[in-house]
DNA sequence: TTCGTTAACGAACACATTGTTCAATATAAT
DNA sequence: ATTATATTGAACAATGTGTTCGTTAACGAA
């Protein structure tokens, strides 16, 4: 990728990242993002189509790192994090929470979490899905499997969050 | 209350829950709710501030009828709903939910439930907070219990939604 | 270094939406 | 019937959006 790229993308996200543990997502304008990381406006535009798709890009950026990392098998990897991820996923999660890396608490933490948390879900869902199909042999069970899946990554959220 | 001032509320609260059921809450123009509700666009804004502002207050129309039923002890209550409060608050929400009065299905179901969700679970804790207040005797135990006000609401929440 | 390619610039633009104002009108309450 | 008040419609400035285009500067491969 063009080194003028990746510079105006780094710095999209960075101004992105700092004004969304500021203020609510919904009230920051393109001009700020524009102005606070000192691009054109036809150069944000070039990058990413609306606001909504900026969101998007950030939230696959933080969490592909972690999830991708499932089917890498333990090896380095290199994202906008670089490190030795452990062979637990979970393990390797609450890591990366814990060092706070690109604010990703600050960003849980207010407002703007509504389609960050849903990336987290919808990923931690997929893992967990993975996971439980191991027992999928008692097929017997009263309560369904997705109901499971649901309920065990929505508490792992929420006590995140918590 | 003016019978007028009646008339154009329960317009814009209509508009606007027909208008949540098909797009997403950040997508709905001032403009478009006006033109729905057939009111003046001053008239809208001598009712309600900001759009935000009239979310929050259709939130409060929706779940304050369920919840303040609890201090009422069962007595017959009139917002929106009217219906004889069964003495257990969270039968009485699932009745409600059963018969998806004023679609409240409809807007847990899709994109628009951030601030939706949020109030539901923030009057669910209150309500579970007083419940576990019982237990309260127990303080040695080591798990917070915020922790399990936010845990057990949560559930709920992600339960229904599901 | 050279040279063709491509990204960033910035200023301007049409357009949509917001929130306010105000005088005129219609409706409610007593 | 009269007073009070809610609604109307049109106009308004202010702000934000997304696009266009000619110019400038940085890039990377030969």
């Amino acid at each position: 990728m063009d080194r003028r790229q990746k510079k105006t993308r780094e710095a999209i996200f960075s101004a992105f990242t700092e004004l969304l543990s500021k203020k609510h997502y919904n009230r920051i304008t393109i001009s700020e993002i524009i102005s606070l990381a000192d691009i054109g406006r036809a150069t944000f535009y070039s990058h990413f189509e609306t606001k909504d798709f900026l969101l998007k890009e950030l939230c696959e950026e933080l969490f592909c790192h972690i999830f991708d990392a499932t089917e890498q098998g333990g090896t380095k990897h290199n994202h906008i994090f670089s490190c030795n991820a452990p062979s637990s996923v979970i393990l390797h999660l609450l890591q990366h929470l814990q060092k706070n890396d690109n604010n990703i608490l600050d960003l849980l933490a207010c407002d703007n979490n509504e389609l960050f948390l849903r990336y987290f879900k919808e990923n931690l869902k997929i893992l967990i899905q993975n996971k439980l199909s191991i027992f999928e042999s008692k097929k017997s069970n009263a309560i369904p499997i997705d109901y499971w899946v649901n309920h065990i990554s929505t508490s792992f959220v929420e006590t995140v969050k918590w």
